[in-house]
DNA sequence: CTCCCTTATGATAACGTTATCATTCACAAA
DNA sequence: TTTGTGAATGATAACGTTATCATAAGGGAG
């Protein structure tokens, strides 16, 4: 491609139009400021021209941009891809941009891309979880610009929150089971400090079974994060040699849940006849297999639409006070568990 | 937060630490022409300032940009989300920025989103696809960026290419069901000239069964895209009712297959005994489930990797000819196939 | 016919940074 | 001593747009 060429700008169309570069840009935004046919003869110029406005001079000038910034732990993860895709077209109406990063679970990562992204002025900024370091809570909070955090429920929140306690689900899922007779509950899932979110759920199963009086001593660990579908599978083949008489296993997501149904039916065991499943997320894998998964909906796409409407509410100079929306994942049951 | 409160700019440091605009700037992008005290008390100042560059500024005076345009057709699907995490990581080291935009597989929002995207400047434009409205292509040939092509073999390619055959990938698979002696085949997949990779292995399906004389009637329609688990299980289950004696189903993805072989589990057909299923993508539940699904691997993340190395060599001012870089998908033959 | 108000347009300056050229100073070579 | 060289820093202007204020033309009320 040729780079040397200049693009045409405000200017070029002006003059092509007979007009001032004021009334191009009056025209090009809808000002309702300019005659129709004046509007009819920039608009040609510029198409003419193959104009295209620049973002950059524009956002400098009137001092705002038209970015969110949004970190997720990882782009490939159904959940999360959920809340961003539900978020995009929440915020598509009002013409904003989302200004994506990963953090591939790491927080010293998340700080880097905060800096970063903070540097394109957003109007707000959307974090995963609650958890941050020092200094990226110190680059937020100098921002100046609305923050929310989600999928989870943080203990000293930096402003806005739009999350569920990752614990809080997986007790529930814990009493279900109990509920059912069974007492040799497993729980598989990592046990680094980097999947804050897959921490907590951990936390909730130990609780849950020490409320109970139940041994909570079957955690299985699967690695650092993102635990897939193979990590569940290669971990429940473990349990199942380990732990033979384990009666349910919790696992930390769908994805590892449906590794370990595959892991057991390779063995032959029945699920939900010999050994109970349940996973979290409801992916779409879990509903579709055979068995299906029993799992905690979390409803990544609503948190991504509320999202949405906190941004375009705070925009719209409402929401003065931090918005603290505490969210109730459901739980689904289904053929893996008894 | 406080958003009448003004954030410090370069001028604001510079004064602090005594020193001149320009020298802060030079301080604070390593230009090794600044003394090191010199720097070391500049970026104390910025530091207590909470001092963040204003990448919008410096975008519009140095007129180049830290972005490159991506747009996919869906977030939610782990084969372009795996070719966009390595494109990522390729950009990370120069600290570009990837601009991301979902087409939902229609050629009008990808007309609407590369509008929005070229505002931005971008430094080099990646597209999924060759096929484009006719805007859609005067912008991208007006905008003098280059523009990558990727997952598919475009008629006319816009400017650099980094994809494959569907159609081709497809053939092969048919090839390996007739060698092994199947006739009665199957395809299931979208009908609509939306999902474009979609069509073409359609295509190279009928191409293939008519080049072995075989009856190409057996096509399935499921509906628009994305094609999910869910109507790929729906779909399996009218192809049961309907056409009982098919030997082999090519599905458009891995995720449909997997849902067409929950759907003959759910009836007790056997995989691969009555029938066989293929996929296409080699997403990770096609590996792990039971029986594993036989697909052809597109190798996303390398397409991923690259596009990078090639927006990189072309940044470096390598790479004056328009790159066609066609690969060969592999086919995986699995459990699920005889 | 003047006054005021509305509508359409223009002139000017400014957003925060950096490209570019200019200057200063120290120090070595002649 | 003069001259040359390089390193460190500064002064100025410019990137393309739009906020703001100014102006001109038209039209109805008095």
């Amino acid at each position: 491609m040729d780079h040397a060429r200049k693009l045409p700008t405000m200017t070029d169309v002006a003059r092509k139009a007979g007009v001032s570069p004021m009334t191009v840009s009056r025209a090009l935004k809808s000002d309702g400021l300019v005659s129709e046919d004046t509007r009819a003869r920039i608009l040609k110029a510029a198409d003419e021209l193959g104009y295209v406005l620049d973002s950059t001079a524009s956002s400098l000038r009137s001092q705002k941009s038209d970015f969110v910034a949004v970190t997720i732990p990882s782009i490939n993860n159904a959940n999360f891809a959920d809340t961003v895709g539900a978020l995009n077209e929440g915020l598509k109406p009002r013409g904003l941009q989302i200004l994506l990063g990963y953090t591939n679970y790491d927080m010293h990562e998340e700080e880097r891309l905060i800096a970063q992204l903070l540097r394109r002025k957003p109007l707000a900024v959307v974090v995963t979880g609650g958890t941050h370091t020092p200094r990226c809570r110190r680059l937020l909070e100098n921002a100046h610009v609305p923050v929310i955090e989600t999928w989870d429920l943080p203990e000293n929140p930096l402003h806005h929150v739009i999350g569920f306690s990752n614990a809080q689900a997986v007790q529930s899922m814990v009493d279900h089971f109990v509920a059912k007779g069974l007492t040799r509950i497993a729980f598989v899932g990592g046990d680094t400090d980097r999947d804050t979110r897959g921490l907590d759920r951990r936390r909730g199963f130990v609780a849950a079974m020490q409320r109970h009086g139940l041994d909570a001593t079957r955690l299985i660990a699967a690695g650092p994060p993102p635990i897939s579908m193979r990590e569940g599978a290669e971990v429940m083949a473990r349990l199942l040699d380990t732990a033979p008489d384990t009666q349910a296993v919790i696992c930390v997501s769908d994805l590892s849940a449906f590794g370990a149904l595959s892991a057991c039916q390779r063995r032959g065991i029945a699920v939900p006849g010999q050994i109970s499943i349940a996973g979290f997320g409801n992916f779409e894998v879990g509903a579709i297999c055979v068995p299906s998964i029993t799992t905690i909906d979390p409803s990544p796409k609503d948190i991504g639409a509320r999202v949405a409407r906190l941004i375009c509410r705070v925009l719209d100079g409402d929401a003065p006070e931090p918005v603290l929306d505490h969210l109730a994942p459901r739980l689904l049951l289904r053929e893996s568990s008894i």
